[in-house]
DNA sequence: CATGAATGAGACTTCATTCAT
DNA sequence: TATGAATGAAGTCTCATTCAT
C-alpha cells in the first residue's frame, strides 16, 4: 500500500479514536509510520485529509445502493429493503461521528459541500436512491399505488440514522441480532403485511 | 440579565455562527460584552459553557412532549402527531450543528453523557415518550393494534431527525410550508388514512 | 483575634502547605474565612502579606538568643549551646522553605533586606548572638583562650541549619530524640570533652 | 552547541538573574534566541527545563568530593579539606537562590526528590562523601581516634552552606581571600593545632 | 470595614505548516 | 520524496487588584 493509502488510514482510524478536535498532525504520522512533513507531499493540508477520509465513508451503503436498480421485481421488496436498511445502520453507524464532526468546522463544511454538489453525490443520494427504487416497484405492483416513495424512504433511513446517531452519543454497541430486530420491526410498521 | 445568562446565549450564537472548534474564548467574551477572565468566574472552563449551552438545547421539543400526555384521547392523533413532529424537526434543525459538535470532542460527549445518565434526560427519551403516546392511544382504540408503537416513534422522529440533519447539512433552510408539507407526507405515508 | 492576624495565620499556613508560589489571595481568604477584598483592607498587597508571615519566623531562636547573655557564666556552657542548637534547629525545620522561598522572587527578596536592615535585623544576628555569647565565656574562662568564637558559632549553627534544610528538602522528620541526638554529637565534636 | 543546551544555559542564567517565580518561557526563548515553541520540542514543559537545570547545579563540588578518596593518606587532611570546602562554599553560594527556590514550588520538589532518590544523588551525598573521607583518614591516624566523622562533616559543611545562604540572602558577594579566611577560621576551630 | 464580581495582563502550551538537509 | 526541528500565532486559563455596593 502506497504511504498516501496507509496516511489516510492512519487518519481514519486517529480521527475515530480521538475525534476531530484532538486529531493532530503529529498523532496521524505516528499512526502511519511516517514523518509530520511527509503528510505534507501527498495532501496539501490537515482539512485535505480529513476531506480525503470523508469521503471514504458510507462506502459499503453506497454499493448496496447501486445495486438497488438491479434488484427490481426480482427478490422480494421487504427482503430488499432489509438489506439496504442493514448496510445504512451499520455504516451510518461506522461513519457517524466523523460525518458528525464536520459541523465543529462550518468552513470544512462549507468546501465538503462545493466537492460532493460538484461530484454530483452527498447524504441525500441515499435517500434519492431508496425513493426510485420504491418507484420502480410500485410500477411493478409490488408496492401499494397509494404509496409515497419518497416519505417511505425518508421514514426508513431517517430511523436507520436516528438510531445509529443516538447509539453513538450513548456509547453503546449493537449485536447483529439487535440490528436485525430494529431493522425487522421498522419495516413492518413501515410496510403492514397486508400491503405487500 | 445577569452575566452568567448573558455569557451562555453569547456562547451558544458564536457556537452556531462559528462552529466549536472555531469558538474560543476571546470570541465568547466579545459577544457577551465582558473579559475573558469573567467567563471564569460563572463557568469553571470553556467546556463547561458549552455544556451548558448545549443542555439548554431541544426544549421547545421536550416542552411538547411533556404535554402530550395530556393529549391522549383528546385531539386528533394525527393532529398530535403532527404538533410534535414539527416541533422535533424545528428544534433538531436549530440544535444539530451544535449537537453534533460534540462528536468531534469524545471526551466531552463522555462527560455529557455522565450528565444525563445521572439526570434521566437524553435524546433518547423523545422517542421514549412518543412510543409511550402511542401506547396509550393504542389502549383508547385511536390506532390500529397491530401498530409496533416504539417503531412507530422511531420512523417518524427518525425520519424528523435525519431530515435536519440533512437541511444543516446541505446548507438549506426550509420554509414553514416546507416543513408542514414534510410532516405531512411522512405521517400520512406511516398512518395511512384507512387505518386511523 | 482580629482579622489581621487572623488572615497572617491563614497565609503562613497556606504558604506552608502549597508553596509561596502556588499560594493565592483567593486561597488565603480562603483560609482566613474572609472575601479576597478583605484582605486588602489590612495588607497593601500580597507581597505585604507575605513579609508580615516573613517577619514572624524564628521568633523561638530569637527569643532563646536573646536570653543567652543572662545565662553567660551560670549554667553549663555546653547546656546553654545545646538550647540553642535545639531552637535552631527547630525553627530553621519549620521555617526553612518559608524563608528559602524568598530566593524564587529576588525583587521581595530586596525589598525584605532593605526592611530587616533598616531595623537591625536578619538571619546572621544568630550566629552574632551565639559568638558574642561564647567571647564572654571565654573572658569566663569557661572556653580554651585559643577558640574563635565567631567560627565556632558559624559551625555550631551552620550544621544545624544545613541539617534542617536537608530534611526539609528529603522530606523527612525528625523526632525530638534524633534531634537532641544531632546535637549532642555535634557539639561534642566541636567541644570535645577534655576542652570545657 | 545545540538547542537544547543552549535553553539549559539560557534558562540558569534567567533563573539566576529573575527568580524561578519572574522566569517565564518567554524570557527564556529570548535569552537562548529561538521561538517558545522551540522550548517544547526538547523540554516537556516548564518545570522540566528547570529541573534539568538544577541538576546541572554544585556540578563543581560533586567533582570535587569524588576525587577525594583518592588523596586519603596523601595531601596533608586539613589542605584536603580545605579543597573541599572551597569548593562546597563557591558552589553553594553559585546556586544557592536557584536550590532554594524549589521550596516556593513543592510539586516540583516533590518530583525532583524522586529524581534523585532513583538516581542515588541529592544534597546529603556531599556530607557523606566527607564522612567517608575522614572516616578512612582515621584509619590512617591522620585524625585523632575519638573525632565523630560524620558530626565534623556536618559541621564543615554545614558552616559553609550556611555562610553561602546569608551571603546570597544578605546580597553580599565574598572575595577569593574572604572565601579562604572564612574556610581556615572555620577548619582551624574544627580541627585545633595540636589535634592533626 | 466587608464584599466578591469584574478585570486585563500575561503565563504556559499546542499545533499546523515550512524548509533546509 | 522523506525528514523533523523550528516556528509563531493563537488558545485557555490564572490571579492580584479594584471598586461599587
Amino acid at each position: 500500500m502506497d504511504l498516501k493509502n496507509k496516511i489516510s488510514e492512519a487518519a481514519e482510524q486517529v480521527l475515530l479514536t480521538n475525534g476531530l478536535a484532538k486529531t493532530t498532525t503529529k498523532e496521524i504520522a505516528r499512526a502511519a509510520g511516517c514523518s509530520e512533513g511527509s503528510l505534507y507531499n501527498h495532501f496539501r493540508n490537515k482539512e485535505d485529509i480529513f476531506l480525503h477520509v470523508l469521503r471514504g465513508q458510507l462506502k459499503h451503503l453506497m454499493g448496496t445502493l447501486s445495486s438497488l436498480p438491479n434488484l427490481v421485481g426480482k427478490e422480494p421488496v421487504l427482503k430488499n429493503l432489509e438489506q439496504v436498511s442493514l448496510a445504512a445502520l451499520g455504516d451510518f453507524s461506522n461513519s457517524m461521528s466523523l460525518i458528525c464532526s464536520i459541523f465543529s468546522e462550518p468552513d470544512i463544511l462549507l468546501r465538503h459541500r462545493e466537492g460532493f454538489t460538484t461530484r454530483n453525490e452527498g447524504p441525500h443520494r441515499a435517500n434519492e436512491a431508496v425513493e426510485a427504487y420504491l418507484l420502480k416497484e410500485k410500477q411493478y405492483g409490488r408496492i401499494p399505488e397509494e404509496m409515497d416513495p419518497r416519505a417511505a424512504a425518508d421514514l426508513l433511513l431517517g430511523s436507520c440514522f436516528q438510531h445509529a446517531f443516538q447509539l453513538n452519543f450513548l456509547g453503546k454497541v449493537e449485536t447483529k441480532e439487535e440490528q436485525t430486530d430494529f431493522v425487522s420491526r421498522v419495516l413492518k410498521t413501515l410496510f403492514p403485511v397486508e400491503s405487500t
